[in-house]
DNA sequence: CTGTTAGCGCGTTCAA
DNA sequence: TTGAACGCGCTAACAG
């Protein structure tokens, strides 16, 4: 009987049609692809003519079915791709992956613990053969390992108490602390904070970063001063309008994250636009996260600089390692990358 | 005979292990998963707990592989996630996947046409549903429906001469067009280019608009101040440091992306901190794609401005409009994204 | 309502 | 060097 004409839209030919083009059976068809070990040259030869000539792909679900075959895929799980630092965080995180013959699967959390969760029992259910997640929250339970059935997993970023999880997080408490400094040292005794609720890990290390600081100039916290859950531009925005409007305002800000850095100069520049709003307050910002044109900002710029592309790179690599590596990397590891103190604009 | 202990690093239990634990057989655990219809709700109940004590999740992949089923997957083709503008093209497209239930497989080509060919084969091997590419190059071989077998492409960004592939771009044109014509109106006459080379699709069309708008103010294009092929801020800002070196310097830019924006603007800004090399010129850019904190540059911005992450939306809309919508959406469409005009800074 | 059979595309195992 | 048989996890189709 004729096989039926390819009626699926989206019609693949298998290693069957393939093997009968060639005249060889689906196994050889399987091991010339495989590499060809075991095959006569001349049959490799005649089956690669039949395979370009059917364009045909090898199915790569139906492989990583079989045990003991890996998916080669990768599960990313994101706050938030709009942000250009996890661009690069997702960036570096590709590269690396690729390196390996990987692919990535990613998914954008928006911050949402739900969806977090949703996408990775998702990734579980395509056999990912790894995670690498943001963490939108200290909400842990389906981060925890019996949770995850094994599949390794490495916190970006942020860590999570009471996940013994490797992560790889930035240096928060001593760039928040250095960078606070640095306006201290310059004169500054009014000093705001723009950045994140403390519920959120880096949240709450780069604030104590900063009472660090103010503690050791024996300046009292302001609580006036201290605006946080600031999550996008334009929050972050109001949040300094709100600043710049108190009877004394502050003379710099320290920004907890590239978010709120945007924000806040966002609303400087309204105010110098605008006469009538503008007091005469231009406050020194210390934004932890680097960001572009920092040197042409009309404030003087201090970032607390990182490479958010470093940082997936690195991140990927402890998941690689933890698959490919010595078995014996031990329990969880937490990687802290360094932070620069960097004076763009004085 | 007992099963062998969980001995792979990432076992998964199957719905065997479930249909016994549940004292069912596979297929009334497969039915109740795939919506109860004809379980018992009391049936359902034991099996929903089976579930959830051993922690199964159902594996896609082997779902997959069974003809008419979808992998859920649909395969992304980025040049440059580290480019915020593409970071928000691609949360637009996950926003639009995630609607739909569809995951992405995101690739990195890095301008590079071969890796984006072994992303395109490795998707149609992962049994994707669909391809969203912006391509790196003209080269069009692998983008032919026949090489793709039949899974269906939305070209985005940039469209390709010769295949036949629905796209969604911009008004580049258009863009370009009006974004050069408002520096003439001002009264600038030596307006420098800074660009893709013409080979790109975007490289040719953004030039053409560029050139329209001089031709009709009756001004040659003096070879001199056009700079094509940067494609990241380094040498962006190289050239324009030579275009500000010139004899007869530029008095305004139109800057053609993103990243030649930002080197341009860093070039500037490098100018006005070092008074020996600072003559006094400021040139007016206009850039095609807006940009953070653009107004608070040194120089008259205006951008020529689209919504990367509308972009995303809409390319995942027509892909999955091919996909699920009516079959009769005719050949391929090519659709034009609105471009604005908006002065940031006078 | 539930279970049995069969087969998706592939590759390991074993036989020729 | 090659092929046949089998089974991976899942679910249509067909009993019962």
């Amino acid at each position: 009987m004729e096989a039926a004409a390819p009626s699926s839209p989206t019609w693949q030919p298998t290693v069957k049609e393939v093997a009968k083009l060639a005249g060889v059976s689906p196994m050889t068809v399987s091991r010339t692809l495989a590499g060809g070990k075991n095959v006569r040259p001349e049959v490799q030869d005649r089956v690669l003519e039949a395979v370009h000539q059917l364009g045909y792909y090898r199915n790569e679900n139906a492989r990583s079915i079989r045990p003991g075959q890996a998916s080669g895929l990768v599960g990313v799980a994101i706050t938030n791709l709009g942000n250009p630092y996890y661009g690069n965080f997702a960036l570096g995180v590709e590269e690396v992956a690729a390196q390996y013959g990987r692919r990535i699967v990613l998914g954008n959390t928006g911050e949402d613990t739900g969806r977090e969760r949703q996408l990775i029992a998702d990734f579980i259910g395509r056999q990912v053969e790894g995670l690498i997640v943001v963490p939108s929250s200290e909400d842990a339970a389906h981060l925890q390992p019996d949770s995850l059935r094994g599949t390794p997993l490495v916190l970006a970023s942020r860590s999570v108490r009471g996940v013994a999880a490797d992560a790889v997080v930035l240096d928060d408490v001593g760039g928040a602390y250095r960078g606070t400094r640095s306006l201290l040292v310059t004169g500054h005794r009014r000093i705001a904070y723009l950045g994140n609720v403390t519920s959120v890990f880096t949240g709450r290390r780069r604030f104590d970063g900063y009472v660090r600081a103010l503690e050791e100039f024996g300046i009292e916290i302001d609580p006036e001063l201290v605006r946080r859950g600031q999550q996008d531009v334009e929050t972050a925005s109001i949040a300094m309008h709100d600043l710049l409007d108190l009877a004394d305002p502050p003379t710099a800000v320290f920004s907890a994250n590239n978010r709120n850095t945007v924000g806040a100069l966002k609303a400087i520049g309204a105010r110098l636009n605008s006469p009538s709003k503008n007091r005469g307050i231009l406050p020194a910002i210390v934004s932890f996260d680097d960001f572009e044109l920092a040197e042409l900002m009309p404030v003087p710029v201090t970032v607390v600089d990182h490479d958010a592309r470093e940082l997936g790179r690195e991140t990927a690599r402890l998941l690689f390692a933890r698959l490919f590596g010595d078995k014996d990397l031990g329990p969880a590891r937490e990687i802290e990358m360094p932070t620069h103190v960097r004076v763009v604009r004085a």
